[in-house]
DNA sequence: GACCTGCTGCGGAATG
């Protein structure tokens, strides 16, 4: 035991039991006692959190501490709730306090911290956020920080939260004037001197870096799923006869997830449980707890548990399809044999040819000690959200020194004085700042996107919490039985597919759907006994691939005899078969430098071995030219086995390999330009910048031109696919047009096509309406665009200051959704196409229509009899004392259903309101009667 | 375009 630690230390140390400290701990006294910054590198369950506590404690006893003197920073509100725990063990009988922060503590605790200022502090990064910008006076105590910890570090580095995070310590040592000391805890992660440099930032003090190899081996079985018929079935047959007390299985979906758990149900499987991000939070903990009791047979998750969670030792480890990277490969396999030197065992289960080469490329590269690199990208989001984050913290603070702060950060160490003035320019002109003698005050336009309250008519205002945070969440509806949340399902998928009455499936439960409040995003359900349930498709299921899996794949292909020991006989047979294909057609092996030309009826797929950000660019750029071609009933795929291009007679690529060096430039600009990933990033970005509403090309070019950095390095890659198209032209990547499929093009025709983005989509959707009225379906199919931007769009139409105006009516005859344009709405109506749809059966009811009315507050409310209505359907037009109508529906004082299965009718015009309250009303009498 | 992650502080008024 090393003599250097104090008396209290050591008594500890016998009092937990430990007879010595692990290698690491032993490792991280030296340096840490010395005052270095230190990088701690150790798979989990190696005692990280110690090894960098103990010295900590060792310093913090030598010296006069004040609170707060330890920072803690995680990147999990359930890490922190388990580490304050940990943490208090020790430091309660040290005599120091300890209190953590996250959004989910409660106030009281929360409030505490200021009478009771701890020694130790744990919290995330927003937390850290929030302390700086706005804690006015409990960030007196950081000025006593003397060390900060960061956990997980290999979590934060790659995103926003790590940038944000590097330039909050470059404000926290600027605030404090003192050199902290920084001491980063991670998983094993490539590049260790660029991820030191990350974190330590501006640190002067000397640093280095810890590392434990992991000696424990890693024990791989590659197996293939036999399946002869249903997918599904054939899927959990393979795993039940594969589980081990407690075995966790990864897939890469949540839809994949619920639907191996309703196969694995109906073969009565016991004790299985489900867990990924959209189960409630009770749910998981429940889940958890099974685990850690040893109750659980098998869990099915998602990367939830790849996480830092402590869930008890895990027999064995299945991944369902290979995961997208070698990084993520370690992870999960490190959740099995978590004691210290066992063996980690896992098995991947495959469907296709090509997963098996995966999870063969994947084996390689992780015994060989090749793990993808850290992403490091200094985003302008970021950056001017940290600008404005210092206005709020000083009064004023000179430019020159929010220039030194931030791009004392390493992630921003490249940026320079002339870009960062024209981002201030920019918040300046937007007024989210204001610039007086070269001081940056806050702008008054702050509190206009940042709101303490949200205010529900205005759709583009944030909430305040949210300028903390750079983790943005889609639009997604509650879950609820008796008030308790069950889970959470996508906002988009709620409006297009669930109805009253529906069963769905979550939570590895069959529920059946009471009612659906789109005010608030609840959906309230009960247990159902029977039926199949439907189960929530969140979104599509294709995952980027990493480059570094990409570049081994060609040699493994040449190479797979060499893992035979390592792979069941179903999946090698299936492996022989796919090079047999090759060379019964006297074909060279698929590698990086061939790529075949194939040809279906109606698309062109081009297969090879290639980075996926090169593919993407491609077969954007060939949907570019496409839809310049012919109409917009074309698509493209994009993946790592090569791409293709629907619905086009031609080769457009070999026009592509034609067009001169300046001419692919544009058209790689202008394609990714036209790709609705930018849009969408330009759009999410926005606001960090001040800006609201629309973006214009030339008054917001500092946004526009930062999205397509953002989408270009996430997504496309300019210079690689320039590189890459020259590398044809010059002969140095063969092509080879052949009759038929090969195993790798069918591989490329397995992934989801990629739609066009059109600009005037307005006018081609009156065109497709005109006359006439439709489903979303149909018109999707008919316009050949997605049905989730063309429901958004179809919305947008329906307000009043749209140019075409639409309205959708409820068919009753089979309860879809029919849209049409406003002016046809009443011929439509008088058609009798829909006849059922717009005349009740019983005329003697008496019902309210309840109309809330555009700007004003409150809403009107209008008793009718639905015979009166049918006799004159303009009954409403004298009654109605507003033009346009927020939101209309119907009700019934004596009966409370009505109210709540009325259809919602938003943004009507007055012409249109006795139609509608004809369609509710036959609605309402259909269910009711019918 | 998968997956995952986070989210006011503080003082003063009212209350027991």
């Amino acid at each position: 035991m090393n003599n250097r630690l104090h008396a209290k230390l050591m008594t500890l140390i016998k009092e937990k039991g430990w007879d010595e400290l692990t290698p690491v701990q032993k490792q991280t006294l030296a340096p840490i006692l010395e005052g270095y910054n230190t990088l701690v590198i150790a798979p989990t369950g190696y005692g990280k959190t110690e090894a960098a506590l103990l010295p900590v404690f060792n310093l913090m006893l030598h010296e006069n501490v004040k609170p707060v003197s330890v920072l803690y920073i995680t990147p999990l509100k359930a890490l922190i709730n388990d580490l304050t725990l940990r943490i208090e063990w020790w430091a309660n009988k040290l005599g120091f306090i300890v209190s953590r922060k996250h959004g989910e503590v409660p106030q009281k605790e929360k409030s505490s911290r200021l009478k009771k200022a701890p020694h130790i502090l744990v919290t995330t990064p927003e937390g850290l956020e929030i302390d700086l910008d706005w804690a006015t006076r409990f960030r007196e105590y950081y000025k006593n920080l003397r060390w900060v910890i960061i956990d997980e570090v290999h979590e934060l580095v790659n995103s926003k939260r790590g940038a944000q995070l590097s330039i909050l310590l470059e404000r926290l040592k600027d605030f404090i004037n003192y050199d902290f000391q920084r001491i980063g805890l991670s998983a094993t992660i490539n590049n260790e001197e660029l991820v030191a440099k990350l974190i330590f930032g501006s640190s002067q003090r000397k640093f280095q870096i810890i590392r434990i190899n992991s000696s424990r081996s890693i024990d791989v079985k590659i197996s293939k799923i036999s399946s002869d018929k249903d997918l599904w079935e054939s899927a959990a047959k393979s795993i039940l006869s594969k589980i081990e007390k407690p075995t966790l299985l990864f897939t890469n979906s949540r839809f994949t997830t619920e639907r191996l758990y309703e196969e694995l149900e109906k073969m009565k499987a016991k004790d299985i449980y489900v867990h990924h991000s959209s189960i409630s939070k009770e749910e998981k903990i429940k889940v958890e707890t099974s685990l850690r009791e040893g109750k659980a047979n098998l869990v099915i998750c998602t990367r939830t548990l790849e996480l830092g969670i402590h869930v008890g030792d895990i027999k064995k480890v299945i991944l369902y399809r290979p995961p997208p990277s070698v990084a993520s490969f370690l992870q999960r396999l490190g959740r099995s044999g978590h004691a210290i030197n066992a063996i980690s065992r896992g098995e991947i289960l495959c469907l296709y040819d090509f997963d098996i080469l995966e999870g063969l490329t994947l084996y390689k590269l992780a015994k060989d000690g090749r793990i993808e690199e850290p992403f490091v990208f200094p985003y302008l989001d970021v950056a001017s959200r940290e600008i404005i984050g210092l206005a709020l913290q000083y009064d004023e603070i000179s430019l020159d020194k929010i220039y030194e702060i931030i791009s004392s950060s390493y992630y921003y160490r490249n940026l320079s004085r002339t870009e960062f003035d024209r981002l201030i320019n920019y918040l300046r002109k937007k007024e989210v700042i204001k610039v007086e003698n070269n001081k940056v005050k806050l702008g008054k336009s702050f509190f206009k996107i940042w709101r303490f309250e949200k205010d529900n008519k205005i759709s583009w205002a944030k909430e305040f919490s949210e300028f903390f945070s750079f983790i943005n969440t889609d639009d997604t509806f509650t879950i609820r039985y008796e008030n308790t949340p069950v889970g959470e399902i996508d906002a988009i998928y709620v409006y297009r597919h669930l109805r009253n009455n529906d069963t769905i499936r979550i939570s590895g439960k069959i529920w059946k759907i009471i009612n659906i409040d789109f005010n608030k995003h609840l959906i309230n359900v009960v247990p159902a006994n029977n039926g199949e349930g439907e189960i929530p498709i969140w979104k599509g299921e294709n995952i980027s691939k990493s480059s570094l899996l990409v570049s081994e794949l060609g040699n493994i292909i040449a190479d797979f005899d060499k893992y035979k020991e390592i792979i069941d006989n179903e999946a090698y047979e299936s492996l022989l078969s796919f090079i047999k294909y090759y060379t019964i057609h006297n074909l060279p092996l698929p590698s990086e430098k061939i790529m075949y030309v194939e040809k279906t009826s109606d698309e062109i797929v081009y297969s090879t071995i290639i980075p996926e950000k090169i593919a993407n660019t491609i077969s954007h750029m060939l949907l570019y030219l496409a839809t310049k071609k012919y109409n917009l009933n074309v698509s493209s795929r994009a993946s790592i086995y090569g791409f293709s291009i629907k619905g086009v007679k031609e080769d457009l690529f070999k026009e592509i390999l034609s067009l001169k060096d300046k001419e692919i430039k544009q058209l790689i600009i202008r394609s990714i330009y036209r790709s609705p990933l930018f849009l969408a990033t330009a759009k999410e970005i926005q606001y960090s910048f001040g800006k609201l509403g629309k973006l214009n090309i030339k008054e917001d070019y500092v946004i526009l031109k930062e999205a397509l950095r953002q989408t270009v390095s996430k997504y496309f890659s300019i210079k690689r696919t320039f590189e890459y198209i020259k590398k044809i032209k010059e002969g140095k990547i063969k092509i080879i047009e052949i009759e038929g499929l090969t195993p790798l093009g069918k591989a490329v025709l397995s992934h989801t096509p990629i739609r066009p983005w059109i600009s005037d989509l307005q006018l081609k959707i009156y065109q497709a309406l005109k006359g006439g009225a439709y489903t979303i379906e149909e018109l999707s199919e008919f316009i050949g665009i997605s049905k989730k931007t063309l429901e958004l769009k179809l919305k947008k139409m329906r307000k009043p200051c749209s140019k075409y105006r639409t309205v959708s009516f409820i068919d009753i005859d089979n309860g879809e959704n029919r849209w049409c344009l406003m002016e046809d709405l009443k011929e439509i109506v008088e058609s009798g196409d829909y006849y059922n749809s717009f005349n009740p059966i019983n005329l003697d009811e008496t019902y309210i229509a309840v109309l809330r009315p555009i700007q004003s507050e409150g809403s009107t409310e209008i008793v009718f009899r639905v015979k009166d209505l049918v006799e004159n359907p303009n009954y409403f037009i004298k009654k109605v004392p507003y033009n346009e109508i927020m939101e209309l529906r119907l009700k019934d004082p004596n009966d409370a259903l009505v109210y709540s299965i009325s259809p919602k009718y938003y943004y009507v015009n007055k012409s249109s309101i006795g139609f509608l309250v004809l369609n509710a009303v036959s609605y309402i009498q259909s269910k009711k009667f019918g």
